[in-house]
DNA sequence: ATGGGTGCAAATTGTTTGCATTTTA
DNA sequence: TAAAATGCAAACAATTTGCACCCAT
């Protein structure tokens, strides 16, 4: 079983506090607010822990390097096989801030979309614009919290 | 200008010679079966030459490493950004094979996913599941010619 | 004290680059 | 022969891992 540390607290803490999709530097610099000696190491190890445990999920947007979220676990049950909830997500990338914001919608199943013969399985949908303050400030505008 | 290297015609014929999505490791094997003295860099740099030639584009798809196909420019003028812009595609991942293949269809614009505020400027979509040949010839199935 | 947690450094993977050496127009 | 291309090794970025040490139970 995981003990209660300093830096696993920091480290969920950059999720819970910002409820951000963030990146493995951005988490370390978040941690590093509340326990400064925090490695790059804990924090990649505490984030595996997480995504096993189904504390956060992992986001992967096509030329980006990863990204976690906190899973939206208050509807039910916690998940202890280690797999996350099936939960279907899709994201908006801002082109300004970098920022990733998680899309409640979904465009719905996309069968037609490929030849004879090919099972859907799943899908990913990735938009790229602009959010809503980046897109309402002008280029400079600020970092926005998300959600 | 660019020379005409046997190099760097055993890389266009990766592309030319099997119409796939290709990662760099599979291009060098590939462009190996030419010149099989052929290096990973002159891979990289040919693909890099070859991108800003608007020959071929890249291909990103999330969490996986970036791969590259041959453009269709038979319609207009090359890109220099080495990203072709009325170029757009979709894409489906066989979870069997892992091949590439390109969708000549698109869900259309999804604005309505969105927040408001938001603008969407583009979007991406991957599908994932079995290829036809995977599909139908079950998990030991052969790696298929794309298109 | 014992097993999990931590930091650091080294390994891994995918990609780029510096540099001395070909190659080709 | 000079500009462009090549191979190799080193550099990078993102992530993982080996290992000695440390700390909570």
């Amino acid at each position: 079983m995981q003990r209660l540390t300093r830096q696993r607290n920091a480290v969920f803490s950059a999720f819970s506090d910002t409820g951000r999709v963030l990146t493995a530097p951005e988490i370390l610099a978040l941690a590093r607010e509340i326990v400064p000696e925090i490695s790059l190491s804990t924090v990649y190890r505490q984030v595996s822990l997480l995504l096993a445990d189904g504390e956060i999920a992992k986001v992967e947007l096509p030329g980006e390097p990863a990204r976690y979220e906190v899973t939206c676990k208050g509807d039910g049950h916690a998940q202890h096989d280690g797999h996350a909830a099936d939960h279907h997500h899709h994201y908006f990338h801002c082109s300004n801030c970098g920022q990733v914001f998680l899309l409640h919608a979904c465009p719905g199943p996309m069968n037609d979309l490929v030849p004879k013969g090919f099972q859907v399985r799943s899908h990913e949908v990735t938009l790229h614009g602009l959010c809503a303050s980046c897109a309402g400030a002008g280029p400079k505008g600020r970092v926005p919290k998300a959600h």
